[in-house]
DNA sequence: TCAGTGTTTTGGATCGATCCAAAGACTGCT
DNA sequence: AGCAGTCTTTGGATCGATCCAAAACACTGA
């Protein structure tokens, strides 16, 4: 059935089902307006001539792409690939297609996917703001009457905007309670450079259950490459000091991951000799040896939020920025607890 | 200056800079017809009215979207990040833009995703086919006239069209090889359900290196699930035999690494009671502890090759389906090979 | 000054859908 | 039959760019 060649347009179809163009199209909206009869002829006739839906030119006329703009930092990092699954999902269900692209963590590589994705129409922008996004980058997006909505980072001290997260700060007050109790006393956070959104709001969490405790917190801020291997080598780097930390809570779960193998290279035992904690509660997390205790956040679940927030948005351009901020929790396992014991989770 | 509310159109841009709407559009295309200082003008306007291309309404005339279509199964799997991040970094020099998306496996959900992909009227595709992809799949999307280029895995026995992969059947080979060297005898093939190229492929390489070693091929198929966690259980299974194996070859890094976490639970020393083998040396092969052995598969440059192929193809329809297939190298680590030492990779 | 040549610029038609106001078809009721 | 009230269908006009053939312009040399 499907012609080979050019394209079949509407107005063939119309002919070929022997009614109007506006019929035809009314029946693409699927409008309760046409008759049922009517309509089954020109899906048959859709069918029969294999005609596809030509939405660049719906769009020239409706102003509405049906595409989302997704921009990330880092589409190799597992909690992305999770988040984008969600964000996946939800957009099946309302037959809209992302555009999904990374920035590398470059604000001017950001900057010119931005203006391409805007030269495609999307209909919103669903952003993780490279580190160091200018904070008015929110704002111009807002002037350009582009719904926007800022992922697990924001740029500037608060979202401007639409924001939808985790609520890291609950997660690592939990996670310093945790250590306490386990008879920490020098608990370090390792972090990126300690000015994205990110990292100031894993140390704000981290600053006031330590205080709460009376104890000096102890911030290790470094590059913002927040990979495995980063994890590795910084903390081989701190554990050679004199007195090093008994316990590192690390920016993510790729990090925490590195630490363990910095903690093996170095002869030492993680959760006995140092105890880890990771963020994000990867699939990684539950498997290794010894198991990884760390602050879920949920990525697919936050990737259906965002997706939401952002077909809400299209559908009633409603009011108020929305804020929408996931709970955490956390997930004890071996790198914390030895006695948590190998409750090996094969689901 | 972006003006808020409405988009600016060329036609309002030609008016402003005191030139006809098809001279502004010579301009936008950089067409050298235009004469150097009315070029600047427009730019010059273009920029103050805060301007914005409307690729949509291009489109419509020129048939032409400056967008690709990728469609990957495991969006989350490390190989295909780095794939993406080669393709998106090949695209945007030539200013395309990637819709990316995955099938999660699933033939329904991939053949929703390719209909969306062809309303959208993008200009080619990359596809890594789902797994049981009906054959006639490739030949239905020629049929369309829609250039699409087939990547690490392919339809039916052998390639139809454009294909762009790594030489898995040599890598396996050597490692084969290597393992015969290091004095194995027992060495299994950890693939997925075989009926993927994929695991044809690999399946194919083995068998050969084996039987020209006069060895006995011992292939477990499975799920084509091909994650950590599967790689860890089914690990767990094989090991349990009277005689199990003495190395294992899996079907990729995740299930490797699944692997020696089996291992260690099984309180077996991986490299010295049992040798272990991956597939792509992604980033996480060389950091652990042991390190693993990989047969490297270069996803960066397969996604380079891939969309430069695909960037080709609409340059030039050119004749003849192209078939790229890239060198693959085993990387010997002390999965493998415990004398190989602690070269420890930290760049 | 003018024909000849090469360089720039231009208006009208066009791509394939949607929007809108108004026409047509049908029903039931007087 | 005539009319009001629904339910369906319809033909322009339109969205914002590109394409093309032809017009305008700028030189050059006779």
């Amino acid at each position: 059935m499907p012609q080979s060649g050019k394209h079949v347009t509407l107005r063939e179809l119309a002919a070929h089902a022997g009614v109007s163009r506006s019929t035809v199209s009314l029946v693409l909206q699927e409008s309760p307006l046409v008759a049922r009869r009517t309509r089954e002829r020109v899906m048959a006739a859709a069918r029969t001539l294999g005609y596809v839906y030509n939405r660049g030119a719906a769009t020239l006329r409706s102003a509405h792409t049906a595409t989302l703009g997704v921009v990330v930092h880092d589409i190799a990092n597992p909690f992305f690939g999770a988040m984008v699954a969600g964000i996946d999902e939800t957009l099946q269900n309302a037959d809209y297609v992302p555009f999904l692209v990374s920035s590398g963590n470059s604000v001017a590589r950001q900057q010119r996917l931005i203006t391409r994705l805007r030269e495609q129409r999307v209909d919103a922008l669903l952003l993780c703001p490279a580190e160091a996004t200018p904070a008015a980058l929110i704002d111009t997006i807002a002037d350009w009457g582009l719904p926007c909505i800022e992922v697990m980072r924001h740029v500037g001290d608060t979202p401007r905007g639409h924001y939808v997260g985790a609520d890291i700060r609950a997660g690592l007050a939990r996670a310093v309670a945790h250590l306490i109790d386990q008879g920490h006393q020098r608990i370090a956070l390792v972090t990126g450079t300690g000015h994205s959104s990110a990292d100031r709001e894993r140390m704000a969490g981290y600053r006031e259950a330590m205080q709460a405790a009376s104890l000096a917190p102890d911030i290790r801020t470094g590059s913002n490459d927040l990979t495995r291997r980063a994890g590795l080598v910084r903390t081989l780097e701190i554990m050679k000091a004199p007195t090093p930390p008994t316990a590192l809570i690390c920016h993510n779960d790729l990090m925490a991951l590195g630490a363990l193998l910095a903690l093996n290279r170095l002869g030492l035992m993680p959760g006995i000799d140092c105890a880890v904690v990771g963020i994000d509660d990867s699939d990684e997390a539950a498997l290794g040896e010894p198991a990884l205790s760390s602050i879920a956040t949920h990525p697919h679940a936050i990737g259906q939020a965002a997706a939401g927030l952002a077909l809400a948005c299209l559908r009633g351009p409603g009011g108020d920025a929305q804020r929408i901020v996931l709970d955490t929790s956390l997930q004890v396992r071996a790198s914390t607890d030895p006695t948590s014991g190998h409750l090996w989770e094969l689901s």
